[in-house]
RNA sequence: GCGGAUGUGGCGAAAUUGGUAGACGCACUAGACUUAGGAUCUAGCGCUGCGAGGCAUGGGGGUUCGAGUCCCUCCAUCCGCACCA
């Protein structure tokens, strides 16, 4: 061969991976092991673009390294195939989303294998396939069995807690359960009915049926979660959503609030990352204080962060969804009150977004009294204050917060000061509201703020009218969609009592249905199932939401095909845990979320050996598409190009990129591109036609979406591989460009002429390597491993470059060099190095290869080039041997004559040497 | 508003612990070889100046013999969260 065929190379190799089996991950290896794993893909109907395999490139060239620094390699490859676009491309068309999913996932395959990633495609797992959502199934049923003892701090089978029930009631028991459950003895639960047991212990598993208020989308007619929501439309389509109260399937995540937490600081994960799961949890100090109503027998509980502030409260504000508001409203009142509480819920979740600013609320008619200082305040409706955080009920403090202040303001209600430096009447800039020494605050006078709020709770404590508390600002999740597309849930209800399907009876597989939507009574399509029953009794008629199979299918990898467990106990021990996860940032408090929460759960049971599942996480940034535009003279088919535009009336059209060269368009090409545009006319500049540019996501729709087949066909996938690593750095956000990819595929090339002429002549040989060639293999052999080690893929294959052009000027022919050189080179660009092994007389793969050792001894330089700085400038260079005194090299820098000119006679005041880096004369 | 990230040539970017800023690649310029070249090779390429030199890492200030790197401050862009008491 006398040219470099990528084509034949790859198409070769790719065949001989898959047919050979080389990268098939070993369950029974007394190697060490290394899991390196991508976030698995959804298959949608728009095929990969080259976005995608940037974060794959980076895994597969980390998972090539290992395996050849000796590691047995788990990387494997699946599909996060349930979801919504499959599921509406049935409802338009009718056609089975198993069917769409299929194809999509085969084309999907088909442009992975083009990459030469090594996966282990043996392991392969679909999470819309029975044979693994039987064991998503299986997960929910666990957690449905269990609870949460919080003296054990873990989840724990639910038998343990009906034992406690049974011999003391629930007083005793510390559990994370429902806010409202309330207190019962033993003998009260013995006489419970089974309806009543069955509601009681749902209030304490970790996965339970409650009424909530959730977000409803009637175009769409699902719930949808809050991180499906942007802006109070859906995520997917951007329908608008509403607010509605209905019984739904929940997850008791926030029972691992505190641990999923304190996990955070023990893996290695970016920390903008963590910083978002911290603050999605957003767990802050606090108390709660007891304010009695006036006239009433209530008592409203407060939640505050600021308990020293009390003596300033001036009134109470409490969510218009309260379910006490009507109790709490006096006669006089109640006609305002009513209204308000209408308006305010009927107000959609983006009217309240888009209108933060304004103030509303509503007097109750009733008082309540200030537990400090026993003085009767007004308690308001507010709707600043919401419902689903603390007790849903403030206490307002106007001197020291922005919106009570506000509110009080608005009302003029009356405001205190309980610090030096609060403000009473106007805006002060740069409020601090934590920095005076209290006032007007009784007892804690004179004190600073974290003794303030200490001497506070401990008073209240001590007064029983108050105590410390945590709280977090997450929420429990929403674990169930009106949705056929997804996993059912394997329950029954039998008399009204859920109940779990027996394990042995799973996998409960999705029954066919005539068609994808809701029924006439807006039950869920499942609703249209045929028998859809179980042992005679109505199955539940959600499925699970998207998060579901892609909480836990980094365990499944491990042993995908066991078929009586979710993973085969010694493989779990084995694998353990991801050592390196790569993925988007855009999944921080989402599925990266939610894994973490199932796999403690699973830690919990005694069924997983980590608590946390991924040790390391790295984002991949988004390769951005780069859309070209037109111009089209208004109503005209005339197209003007970007520097004249501004002289006529023009609106800007997309155009293909693959008919745009260096922002020049392919006029002929254009004319072609679409009918319309058939007679179409130009205005040039310089005889060009040069469009306009903009960076935007990729997609279809902004003809902006560049193929990794293209680029295959093009350059072939080792370059692809490189050109991909070599755009910059992996997290960064880049637009795709192809200037500058003809450096990486001409590298390829030059590669290729170092052991093959232009006529073909193999150009290797036994001859012993040079001192020279030595050193620059070596050096690569160092950097790379550095490089891999801290992910900077980019710099590798600046490195490499160097390495070709240094050993190509060498004219380089020593069969040991070259040998090293592609072993260090084959995690980056597989196919060329193992067509090039091969030529050495290798039989073996490259990837059973040994990393090879970079030996000091031929770096070592016998001299050092110093800089030499004159009061911070540079000013000359010498050479002095490595280990030369400083004391030797000062006496030599005063001495050279380059120096003494520029000292011009003076006495320098110091000179600093700076070992193997620089002299710095300081006059 | 809160939290986070980024800012270096015409462009993508290097600079790992403060030590010759701009490696490597693209684009560009000149030359060589060639019937030709979207092939290959050689050289040049931050700005400014004829030159020695001077000026340059978003702006301003500081620490240091020495700052892209550390500290303060301001600006711009992007991302996440957003009435969380």
């Amino acid at each position: 061969m006398s040219e470099y065929n990528f084509k034949e190379i790859e198409s070769k190799w790719q065949k001989t991976w898959k047919d050979q089996q080389t990268f098939k991950a070993d369950n029974n290896s007394s190697k060490p092991k290394y899991y390196a794993l991508d976030m698995f893909p959804y298959p949608s109907g728009a095929g990969l673009h080259v976005g995608h395999p940037l974060g794959y490139i980076a895994s597969d060239i980390i998972a090539r390294y290992k395996r050849i620094k000796g590691f047995n390699v788990l990387h494997p490859m699946g599909f996060d195939s349930f979801g919504l676009p499959a599921e509406q491309y049935a409802m338009q068309t009718g056609q089975h989303p198993a069917i769409t999913t299929e194809q999509n996932i085969t084309r999907y395959i088909e442009q992975l294998e083009r990459v030469g990633f090594s996966y282990d495609w043996s392991r392969e797992v679909w999470t819309s396939k029975p044979d693994y959502y039987h064991w998503t199934q299986w997960i929910f049923i666990q957690l449905f069995h269990s609870w949460y003892n919080k003296e054990t701090n873990k989840a724990e089978h639910i038998d343990s807690l009906i034992k406690k029930f049974e011999a003391s009631g629930n007083s005793a028991v510390k559990a994370a359960c429902d806010e409202d459950t309330a207190s019962f003895t033993a003998d009260d639960w013995k006489k419970m009915s089974e309806k009543e047991k069955s509601d009681t212990l749902l209030k304490y598993r970790l996965t339970y049926l409650a009424d909530t208020m959730v977000n409803w989308c009637p175009a769409l007619g699902t719930v949808l979660a809050n991180e499906e929501v942007v802006n109070g439309v859906s995520e997917r389509g951007g329908y608008p959503v509403e607010r509605k109260k209905m019984q739904q399937w929940m997850m008791r995540i926030t029972a691992f609030a505190e641990r999923l937490l304190q996990g955070l600081d023990t893996i290695d994960w970016p920390e903008p990352m963590k910083d978002m799961q911290r603050y999605w949890i957003g767990k802050s100090f606090g108390a709660e204080l007891n304010f009695k109503v006036v006239d009433k027998d209530i008592t409203l509980t407060v939640f505050t962060t600021r308990v020293d502030t009390t003596f300033g409260v001036t009134y109470v504000s409490i969510a218009p969804e309260h379910e006490l508001i009507a109790e709490l409203t006096s006669a006089a009142q109640k006609a305002a009150v009513e209204a308000y509480v209408t308006q305010a819920k009927n107000r959609s979740e983006r009217d309240r977004m888009s209108d933060v600013k304004t103030v509303s609320g509503v007097f109750t008619g009733s008082y309540v009294i200030n537990p400090f200082n026993g003085e009767k305040i007004p308690l308001w409706i507010a709707d600043y204050v919401l419902a689903g955080y603390g007790t849903g009920v403030v206490m307002a403090v106007p001197s020291s917060d922005e919106r009570d202040f506000k509110f009080a303001t608005h009302y003029k209600l009356p405001i205190i000061a309980v610090q030096e430096g609060d403000r009473t009447d106007i805006t002060k800039e740069d409020f601090d509201p934590k920095a005076g020494t209290m006032v007007n605050s009784g007892f804690l006078n004179g004190l600073a703020v974290p003794e303030a709020i200490q001497k506070a709770i401990k008073f209240a404590e001590e007064k029983g009218i108050g105590k410390a508390r945590i709280q977090y600002k997450m929420r429990d999740a929403i674990f169930a969609r009106q949705r056929y597309w997804g996993e059912p849930i394997p329950v029954f209800y039998k008399d009204g009592i859920p109940q779990t399907m027996e394990e042995k009876d799973l996998p409960l597989e999705l029954p066919q249905i005539d068609e994808y939507k809701p029924t006439a009574t807006g039950e869920p399509p499942l609703g249209r199932a045929k028998n859809f029953t179980y042992k005679g009794y109505p199955l539940e008629l959600s499925t699970m939401p998207g998060w579901a199979g892609s909480s836990w299918y980094f365990l499944r990898y491990m042993d995908p095909k066991n078929i009586t467990r979710f993973v085969g106990e010694k493989a779990e021990k084995y694998w353990n845990q991801v050592d390196l996860y790569i993925g988007g940032a855009e999944h921080a408090t989402g599925h990266l979320f939610y894994s973490r929460f199932w796999n403690m759960f699973l830690y919990d049971l005694g069924l997983v050996s980590t608590a946390e599942p991924f040790k390391k996480l790295i984002n991949q940034g988004m390769i951005q598409g780069r859309s070209n535009f037109v111009y089209r003279i208004n109503g005209t088919n005339k197209f003007v190009s970007l520097k004249l535009k501004d002289q006529y009336e023009t609106t800007a059209l997309h155009v293909d990129v693959n008919i745009v060269h260096n922002d020049e368009l392919d006029t002929e090409a254009f004319k072609k591109w679409r009918p319309d545009f058939k007679d179409a006319e130009f205005i040039l500049e310089e005889g060009k036609y040069i469009c306009g540019s903009e960076v935007e996501k990729m997609s279809k729709s902004k003809y902006n979406v560049i193929n990794p087949d293209d680029i295959c066909d093009r350059y072939g996938a080792d370059t692809l591989r490189m050109y991909e690593m070599f755009l910059g750095p992996l997290e960064q956000f880049k637009p795709w460009s192809t200037q500058g990819i003809d450096g990486v595929y001409k590298f390829l090339r030059k590669l290729w002429r170092l052991f093959y002429n232009d006529q073909g002549k193999f150009l290797v040989t036994d001859k012993a390597p040079t001192p020279e060639e030595l050193k620059i293999l070596h050096k690569t052999i160092k950097k790379v491993e550095e490089d891999i080690e801290r992910h900077s893929f980019n710099t590798s294959v600046s490195t490499f470059m160097v390495c070709v052009n240094e050993l190509s000027s060498l004219k380089c022919s020593s069969k040991q060099v070259l040998e090293e050189l592609l072993i260090v080179l084959s995690p980056y660009a597989p196919h060329i190095t193992e067509e090039l092994y091969a030529t050495l007389g290798h039989k073996e793969s490259i990837s059973t290869a040994r990393y090879p050792q970079w030996k000091q001894e031929y770096m070592t330089e016998s001299e050092f080039e110093y800089p030499i700085s004159i009061n911070g400038k540079m000013r000359a260079k010498i050479n002095f041997p490595m280990d030369m005194p400083a004391a030797d090299i000062e006496k030599q820098v005063l001495a050279n004559e380059v120096v003494q000119k520029w000292l011009e006679g003076k006495a320098p005041k110091k000179i600093i040497v700076v070992p193997n880096r620089i002299v710095n004369v300081v006059l």
